[in-house]
DNA sequence: ACCTAAACCTGGGCGC
DNA sequence: TGCGCCCAGGTTTAGG
């Protein structure tokens, strides 16, 4: 589901609204979304909510943080009162936490791949062993750290993108856009590319990812990334190859084309992609 | 270290 | 209407 951009604009909203907010209750719809005692979280304050790769980490009053994943369909929903006609609004409604003041933050998740658990705060870091690259925002996110990563493996440079362990949060439609912008094809091996084109690259990820922030994240095609306060975002409409296969190249008028990629649909202009 | 497929789930769309 | 298949923004695990 959501990737950097979508959960950065979830994060950005949920940071506005929710710290300094203290939780009354929790309701577990469905236990394989909540992993954790909800015990260890009421009667706790909000104190800060951010991102990591396309985690959400809110930290808590009692030196617990609660981690977020939304997965493929996961969404977090904050409503400042409570409403009685949610028909189908909230039809996949997991978990709810619900504040002191009526508020509340409701975890909806068709597939409910994703989950909500309740960690010490010192555990965030190397969380499960979870081995997070750096930030495309960051410092650390260097031409000479891409160069180091693409210069020991072989695989499609689509694939290294969208792995976690050398660069947080680009997930699959991202991949495809920059990679477009890059002018790069998806299945170019990683080792091949040389300082020029890594730069580029470096900038077309950047470009990419703000824009896709700007335009509050890509709710496409069956979707089931909404923001917080229910709305879509709107980079859908930017899309220059993701789902356009079969549709004119909108840079040379040629067509784009769907292969496959690591079992994930990879969409590509071959003329504009060498 | 790399690769692939399958698994975790539900639902929509399409061809027959 | 229905069945079977493929598809879906992500990660984890098992096996080669």
């Amino acid at each position: 589901m959501p990737e950097l951009p979508e959960v950065q604009t979830i994060v950005l909203y949920l940071a506005s609204h929710l710290v300094g907010k203290k939780i009354s209750s929790v309701e577990i719809l469905k236990p394989k979304s909540f992993v954790g005692k909800k015990e260890e979280i009421i009667g706790t304050v909000i104190k800060k909510v951010e991102r990591r790769a396309k985690l959400i980490v809110i930290s808590l009053s009692n030196n617990k943080t609660l981690l977020i994943h939304l997965k493929m369909s996961g969404q977090l929903i904050y409503e400042s009162r409570i409403t009685n006609n949610e028909l189908n609004k909230n039809k996949y409604k997991r978990v709810v936490i619900n504040f002191t003041d009526k508020s509340q933050l409701i975890f909806n998740d068709l597939r409910i791949f994703g989950w909500i658990k309740v960690i010490n705060s010192l555990k965030v870091q190397g969380f499960n062993g979870l081995k997070l690259g750096p930030e495309p925002f960051s410092k650390e996110f260097t031409v000479e750290y891409l160069q180091k990563v693409f210069s020991k493996t072989r695989r499609p440079i689509k694939l290294v993108l969208m792995d976690q362990e050398k660069i947080a949060g680009i997930g699959n439609i991202y991949a495809n856009e920059i990679l477009f912008d890059a002018g790069i094809r998806p299945d170019k091996p990683a080792q091949q590319l040389n300082n020029l084109t890594i730069k580029q690259l470096r900038n077309s990820i950047l470009k990419i990812l703000k824009k896709a922030i700007k335009y509050k994240g890509s709710s496409a095609a069956d979707e089931q990334y909404i923001q917080a306060n229910g709305e879509k975002g709107s980079y859908q409409k930017h899309f220059l190859v993701y789902q356009r296969d079969g549709e004119k190249c909108k840079r040379c008028g040629g067509e784009v084309k769907r292969t496959k990629l690591g079992g994930r649909g990879t969409f590509w202009c071959p003329k504009c992609q060498k």
